[in-house]
DNA sequence: GGTGGCGCTATTGTATACATCTTTTTCAAT
DNA sequence: ATTGAAAAAGATGTATACAATAGCGCCACC
């Protein structure tokens, strides 16, 4: 769903619930009634149903006619299966990239992100609140590369296989200081392939960043 | 959306609204405004609105905060990623169902499909209403095998590679009678790849078989 | 005591009225 | 004539009333 501009009360209220529901607020099966969230968050039933349409869309919710939403139940196979498919799409973007070319500026961009990252490994220091820059350096890297690759399925789909609620909100604080390490240099090889052309490298190197990341996550499913 | 039983009035519109979309019966940037609509097929605004926020999701429409829904532009490389996208997403979901096997009467779904097509072939007869056999037989078979993968993030993610106007409508017209037979082959292959769990083979044979698809589509971009 | 139907209640689906925002038109001033 | 602001028209956003459906408990009946 492509927004723009200012933002309507469905919207905030669908990003309210979604950013709820990926945090865990809400067990697996829960039923999201439309009077209660309205009483909860101040709007009527309107916007409320709007936002888990949009929510059922993403996947967070189950929808059943009559019966209203859920939410969804996500397995530990869920989970596998949304790094194994990031990491197909993902590495397709690279390759796209990779073969098409990027514009200087926004290899300036990609570099100005890992000179960002080599900093924060400079420094060392991998106390609980630099988790949170990691994580937003991480995804600022990906929004990045997806937005280059100016496909609006390409971005679609690594939001729908990003947004579950375990690997959304965790993930990071697993990572030992060796693995934000390796994380970064790959970041690196992925630019530098895509830099030199190299669409089979890129993809691969954007494959395995994401297969890494998606086993850290599984030892702890 | 994982709907269920009953069909409300909000998603008959979404259907046909999709379908009158993928027809390409609404030129690219035509608005699509509520009212109109609404008296058009005789609903009130609140379905229409649920419909159209339904197909937005979907990628069918653009959507500008207070100014409404318009029918999305999609370029001959949209198209061409789709294929890439089906590619290594019904890839991915080959290798799984090989890996993890398939039940006895999951394989019987498969091989009566693939008789009909045997079927089909046998007569040889390619006459125009013949295409909508095909494109059903095709349409089922991919489905099937979606379904069977039990993945709700690979089902969503198919549908929405599969959900264009120019690919979902024609694509079968343009085959002539050995594209035909050669994809109907590689169904074979596919299903007995999976059957002897040889993940590797099975995911390179869905991925060749649509690989040709997007081909043959992409001539006549 | 179990089962099936009936009706009540709670919840969702739809229509409509009202609020807000966008866009267009009008008209005056330069 | 052109530009700009202001008002009016049209469209979307939100609230609410009403309709329809599903879920539940009760009671009769077997």
């Amino acid at each position: 769903m492509s927004d723009q501009d200012s933002r309507t009360r469905s919207q905030s209220v669908a990003d309210t619930l979604r950013e709820r529901i990926l945090a865990g607020e809400f067990a697996p099966g829960t039923r999201m009634q439309e009077i209660a969230l309205a009483e909860e968050l101040h709007v009527s039933r309107t916007p409320i149903r709007e936002a888990l349409r949009s929510l059922a869309e993403d996947g967070l919710l189950d929808y059943a006619a009559n019966r209203g939403y859920r939410v969804r139940q996500f397995t530990a196979r869920d989970i596998v299966i949304s790094f194994r498919v990031r990491a197909a799409m993902e590495g397709l973007g690279c390759r796209l990239l990779a073969e098409q070319g990027l514009t200087e500026q926004q290899l300036q961009r990609l570099d100005a992100i890992l000179q960002h990252g080599d900093e924060l490994l400079a420094n060392g220091d991998y106390a609980a609140n630099e988790y949170a820059q990691w994580r937003e350096l991480n995804r600022s890297f990906h929004v990045a590369l997806l937005k280059f690759s100016e496909s609006v399925l390409l971005k679609k789909i690594a939001r729908d296989a990003m947004t579950l609620p375990i690997v959304n909100h965790g993930a990071f604080h697993w990572y030992r200081p060796e693995d934000f390490r390796r994380s970064h240099e790959q970041h690196h090889m992925i630019v530098k392939s895509i830099r030199e052309h190299d669409g089979e490298r890129a993809e691969w190197w954007m494959r395995e960043h994401i297969r890494a990341a998606g086993e850290i996550v599984a030892k702890h499913l």
